[in-house]
DNA sequence: TCTATCGTTGCCTAAAAAGCAACAGTAAAC
DNA sequence: GTTTACTGTTGCTTTTTAGGCAACGATAGA
C-alpha cells in the first residue's frame, strides 16, 4: 500500500540504481514507463532531477533534495502504517534488521526469541551483508536498524551502541596450534587458512588486521558464508579468523577453539548498533533496540 | 503540482468539509469520484477513516491520524517546492497570510512594501477573517502565518509575538463626544452606534468588552467591513469602536478622532502573530515574520 | 568496427479515474 | 404524517492515464 505518487517510488529506485533500466527491472515495469514518470516529474517540478550521462543517470542537486524528502515520506508512511495497524488490532508491525552475519547465529536469535514473548505479532526481516551495504540500507530506509562492524560515520546515521569485539584464530581441537593459549598472526599463516571470499574479505576486519601487520594471506579455502567457514575449520581443514560470537555454540560443545591473537591491539573491532538519524523509531522497534543494547553490552565481558 | 496521491488531497478536503459533496464541489470533481477514492483508501489501509453520519462524514481515530500526516506532507511539499524554486532561479515563493482586517490597511502594506526591497519575487496571498477562521487556516496549512486577536491557545499553534491593542471610540471631529479626551462606554451608547455586523461581531473584542460591562448595543449601522464602518463614522453617522491601527491614516488627516474608553482595563486586546507548531518556516517567511514582529512591537508605544 | 548499454519516442492496449443518473436512508420543515 | 433537502453509495458510461513493445540515436569499451 502506497500513499505517495507511484512516480516517486520510481524516482527513488532510479536514484538508487543510477539507471532507468535497472530500476525498471527491479520495479517489474517497462523502462519506458519509468522514464515517462521521471520526465513528468521533471516537467511538473520545472527542474531537472538527473544529469544524463552516457552510462546512466546521476542525481542533480534538485534530485538530491527531492530524494531526501521522498525517503523521509517513506519513513513517515511506514510509521503511519504501524500506528494504523495497532488501531485495527492487527498489530502486524515489521522490523527490518540489516546485520553482519556474525550476529545471526546466536545473538539475534536469542534476542528475538525473548522479544517474541512481549510482541508476538511483530515480524522480522533480516538481511545480512557487509558494513557498507548495511549502512546503505539504513540510510535509504530499507532497514530500520543496522548492526555492523567498524562503520564509517555518516551524517544521516545515528550510532546507538558500540561494543568491542575481539578477533582471533579459530581451529579444531586437533589442530597443532591448539596447544598454545594465544597465537601470533604469522604463526597462523604458516598453516592452511580458511578465509572469507574476496567479496566478503573486502572491507572486513581481517583485511584491516592483515594490513596493519603488513601480512598477506593466501586462502586455502575461501567461502562466502560464515557457516561454511566454521564447518571447514571444524573439519580440520585449517585456521579461520573469526570473533567469539561467530563460534559461541561450537565453543560450548568443544567443536572449535578460540585463540586470541598476540597482536590483540589490532584485533579489536567495533560492533555498532545504528539507525537513521531523522527518524523516531516506532514502539516495537525502540524496545527491540533496547534489548539489543543489553545483549551487546553482555557480550563484552565474555570477550575478554 | 502535487506529489501525493490525488486521493489524499480528496481525503483532506472531505475531512475539512465533513461532507463528500461539499468537498467534491470545492475540488471541482464529481462526488462519486471523491467517494471512490475514500473507499479505496479505507480498503487499502484496512481501516475506516470516517464514521458515516446521516448528515455527512466525521473523522474516525484512524482518520485523524492520517489527516495529521497528510497535512504534514503538504507542508513538506510546500517547503520543497520553495527550495526547488530557488534552485531553478525562479524564486517565486509565496507567503500566505491570514489576518484580521485591522492590519490590512496600514501595518501589512507597510511591512510588505519594505519586504519587497529584499525579496522582490516573493508573492503574497492575504486572507482576512475572524480569529477562529485564521487559526483554522494556520492549523490546516492553508496559511503560513496568522495575525489574529485574542486567540485561544491550540496545541498545534505556536505564538510568535503578542502585543496589546487598545480599543476605543472612533468618531468624526464634529461629533458631540469629540470634546472629551476619554469617554465611557455607556456615554457612547447614548449616540447612534456603527458596529460590525452580527457575523463579524461574534467573537470580536467589542463583544467581549460589552459583555464585561454588562451592556448591550443596538447598531444604528451595521457593516461587515472595517472600511465601511470608518466611512460611516467619517460621515458623522455615529460612534464606532475600533483600535488605533484601524484609523491610523484618518487620525493623521484629522478625519477621525480616537477617544480611549474609561473602561480601559477591559478594552485591551492581544494582537497575536502565530504559525504552525510543527513547521520550520522557509527562509522568506521567517524573515517576514521578523519584520512583522518589529512592526508589532513598534505599535505598542503609540497605543498608550 | 562491433557490441553492449544507455535514455528516449511513437504506437497500441489495458487499466484507472471521472462523470452522470439513480437509489436508499435520515433530519428537519411544513 | 408528508414533504423537502440533504447525505453517501452504486451501475454504467466516457475520458484520461499509465504500461508494454519495438525501434532509434548516442556513447563507452572491447
Amino acid at each position: 500500500m502506497h500513499l505517495l505518487l507511484p512516480g516517486l517510488r520510481y524516482f527513488e529506485e532510479v536514484a538508487r540504481q543510477g539507471s532507468l533500466r535497472r530500476a525498471a527491472e527491479r520495479l517489474h515495469v517497462a523502462a519506458s514507463a519509468v522514464n515517462r514518470q521521471i520526465l513528468k516529474l521533471e516537467d511538473e517540478l520545472g527542474v531537472p532531477l538527473f544529469e544524463r550521462l552516457p552510462r546512466g543517470l546521476r542525481l542533480s542537486p534538485a534530485g538530491e533534495l527531492l530524494l531526501e524528502q521522498v525517503r523521509q515520506w517513506q519513513r513517515d508512511e511506514r510509521g503511519l502504517q504501524e500506528e494504523l495497524g495497532e488501531i485495527r488490532g492487527s498489530g502486524c508491525a515489521e522490523v527490518r534488521i540489516a546485520s553482519v552475519e556474525s550476529l545471526t547465529d546466536q545473538l539475534l536469535p536469542g534476542v528475538l526469541a525473548e522479544f517474541r514473548h512481549d510482541f508476538p505479532r511483530v515480524r522480522f526481516v533480516i538481511t545480512t551483508g557487509m558494513t557498507d551495504a548495511i549502512l546503505e540500507r539504513v540510510v535509504t530506509g530499507e532497514a530500520d536498524i543496522g548492526l555492523c562492524i567498524n562503520p564509517s560515520t555518516l551524517p544521516k546515521i545515528r550510532m546507538i551502541e558500540q561494543v568491542e569485539l575481539e578477533f582471533g584464530a579459530v581451529m579444531a581441537p586437533e589442530h597443532p596450534l591448539a596447544a598454545q593459549t594465544s597465537v601470533s598472526l604469522s604463526a597462523c599463516l604458516a598453516y592452511p587458512a580458511i578465509l572469507p571470499d574476496s567479496e566478503m574479505f573486502h572491507g572486513s576486519t581481517l583485511q584491516q588486521v592483515l594490513a596493519c601487520a603488513d601480512l598477506e594471506a593466501a586462502p586455502y579455502v575461501a567461502c562466502n558464508r560464515i557457516l561454511g567457514i566454521k564447518s571447514m575449520a571444524r573439519a580440520g581443514l585449517g585456521v579461520a579468523f573469526l570473533n567469539r560470537l561467530d563460534i559461541a555454540r561450537e565453543l560450548v560443545h568443544g567443536e572449535l577453539l578460540f585463540r586470541p591473537l598476540r597482536e590483540h591491539d589490532i584485533a579489536k573491532a567495533r560492533l555498532s548498533l545504528c539507525a537513521h538519524g531523522d527518524r523516531d523509531l516506532p514502539l516495537a522497534t525502540a524496545v527491540l533496540v533496547e534489548r539489543l543494547r543489553e545483549a551487546m553490552r553482555a557480550i563484552e565481558p565474555s570477550g575478554r
